[in-house]
DNA sequence: AAACTGAAGGTCAGAAATGGTCAGAATTTT
DNA sequence: AAAATTCTGACCATTTCTGACCTTCAGTTT
């Protein structure tokens, strides 16, 4: 097999596992490919393109890096599984952490992130039981989310 | 992380909980984050300029500081201001009403808009109290516009 | 009032850490 | 053998971080 094939694999792990985002560094993947830098790039720009469906964001400088995101031809298909996968409660924690997924996936702009975030906030619910809080923000975050994911 | 990044989310989190205004002492940061003062002079003019919606001022000498504050543009504003202007109880034809309107005054986005009022309709708000949904409709409509003004 | 002093903040050049490009060599496929 | 693909390395660009040196301000001393 060759090398751009088994590096180029093991980004789709990682963007399999990482809920279609991957984040390199360029240098660290080559190292543990024992290949130089610039072929990293190659398989980028192989097999990582705009063409194959997705979009690839770099920093350069100290800590720097590579970001390859699996752009979901069907994004409302998935904003509509995330809808159908919260379960009867939600925590604000959880809630925050669902979102910033779904922002990282791009599914979400940030300012819809935010308008969700803030929808389902403790600060928003304050009058509601506290008890009854994670139950009325799943409630709250799966319309939010079905609503767009089905406009 | 790299370090500016972690300076620069304190601020921002010193910001939001300033209500858009965080002083700091250029000293005690970099002491903090064990890195050179200049480093925050850095991170500052990288990340919280004009063009990104702040305003720095700066006094030198004993007792010296530095002020970010941030800047709302007019659309923050106007949301704001119709967020304030949302009285304790929103129905839900309200509720409609006043997206429309902010969403021709181009204040929100079309997915944004769909975000909102499904996140405060009465499908998400199902298992409240009739009585009880228009002071939370009110509360989260109010909160979520809140969110991405001061976001 | 003028001068001094110590405590801030400001500037800037350069080092360090990454990623990008491109021409050409090596290899594989046709 | 020709064409296409893969790999490499030299050189470039960008971002971050550091430190030496400079400026300003408030309070204190003369």
């Amino acid at each position: 097999m060759k090398m751009s094939d088994i590096i180029a694999d093991f980004i789709g792990e990682m963007l399999s596992s990482g809920g279609g985002v991957a984040e390199v560094q360029r240098k660290s993947l080559a190292d543990r490919f024992s290949c130089v830098p610039s072929q990293i790039n190659y398989v980028i720009e192989t097999r990582f393109t705009p063409e194959h469906g997705y979009l690839v964001e770099s920093q350069r400088g100290g800590g720097g890096y590579i970001r390859i995101v699996r752009l979901m031809d069907d994004k409302q298909r998935t904003l509509l599984e995330a809808a159908r996968g919260i379960g009867g409660r939600l925590t604000q924690n959880d809630a925050a952490r669902l979102t910033r997924a779904l922002l990282s996936a791009e599914l979400l702009s940030p300012r819809e992130a935010q308008l969700l975030l803030s929808a389902c906030s403790d600060g928003a619910l304050a009058e509601v039981d506290k008890a009854d809080r994670d139950r009325l923000r799943a409630a709250i975050f799966r319309c939010a989310v079905m609503g767009i994911a089905t406009a």
